[in-house]
DNA sequence: ATGGTTGCGCTGCAA
């Protein structure tokens, strides 16, 4: 069973590269994020051409900002938009969480707040969002897999650069604290465990990508019980590449046999000695993400 | 080079 997630961006403006990526990949399960569209808008677009690769379908939009979906070709069932205590930012409900039983499994789709500048009013709500939604998943289902843009890394080995990031979102103590509280395994760190270069996302600004300067914070964390069933976890780097990418690439995790053959490398590229070793003179082009 | 991009939606904000 493959499992993937991809902050796309938009879905509309990546409709032309993610219709062609599923058939391509063909994975069983897809967290989607930044969807950026109501949930009726969705549905118009999609659910024809998904509905005929097979795959069942459930959205949580508002439009304009946010959005997260399930599509699924093993069951989708018990659908729940959003989280009990989740928390509103500025008094709105956001689009960022939905989950689902897929295969046994349940799955979130997850659009964690970006947080912007550390101790910021969004910063806190971060912070609250990753809190409630502990709370809520230690409710749930035993076997679980977090799926999503976590919009933190997990450790310096995650940053091209970690020098670059001080002061930064993404990297604090109170952040990386509350990945670990979920108790869950981070399934692509540990299939390579060694590996930089093993980034998700790439500023779009400064040829970040040629560069390879990215940050690994899109994330697969899954209960034990799921983890011990990985048999290949890799960034799909090629999704990145080309005309109008997004500026995230999807992760993907298969489940008791790695699918072969002609679906790409699920080898990620040599560590570059050195690169992290950072002397800081890489600045980031702005806030984080 | 104190820069650089994309998307939303209309002017500047978010990432």
């Amino acid at each position: 069973m493959r499992i993937a997630t991809w902050n796309v961006n938009s879905a509309k403006q990546r409709m032309p590269r993610l219709l062609p990526w599923l058939q391509q990949r063909r994975p069983d399960i897809v967290c989607l994020q930044e969807t950026k569209l109501t949930d009726a808008a969705f549905h118009d677009l999609f659910d024809s051409p998904l509905a005929e690769l097979g795959y069942e379908v459930a959205h949580h939009g508002q439009g304009g900002y946010n959005g997260v979906a399930l599509l699924s070709r093993v069951g989708l069932d018990d659908v729940e938009a959003g989280f009990t205590g989740q928390p509103d930012y500025d008094g709105r409900a956001e689009a960022r969480a939905v989950s689902a039983t897929c295969g046994g499994v349940r799955v979130h789709s997850l659009y964690v707040p970006n947080g912007r500048e550390v101790g910021s009013p969004h910063y806190q709500y971060k912070l609250a969002w990753l809190d409630a939604l502990a709370v809520a998943v230690a409710a749930g289902p035993a076997e679980v897999a977090l799926c999503g843009d976590i919009n933190v890394a997990p450790a310096d080995i995650d940053l091209f650069d970690p020098a670059a990031f001080e002061g930064h979102t993404h990297v604090t103590e109170a952040e990386r604290q509350r990945l670990g509280a979920f108790g869950l395994i981070d399934v692509v760190r540990a299939r390579w465990p060694e590996h930089d270069s093993v980034y998700s996302y790439w500023d779009y600004r400064a040829g970040m990508f040629h560069q390879d300067y990215g940050m690994r914070i899109d994330l697969v964390l899954a209960s034990g019980s799921v983890a011990d069933r990985v048999a290949a976890a890799w960034v799909d780097r090629a999704a990145r590449k080309g005309r109008l990418p997004s500026d995230h690439a999807p992760v993907i995790v298969d489940l008791d046999v790695a699918l072969d053959g002609d679906i790409g490398p699920i080898v990620p590229p040599p560590s570059k000695p050195g690169r992290r070793a950072g002397s800081g003179k890489v600045k980031l082009p702005h806030a984080v993400d």
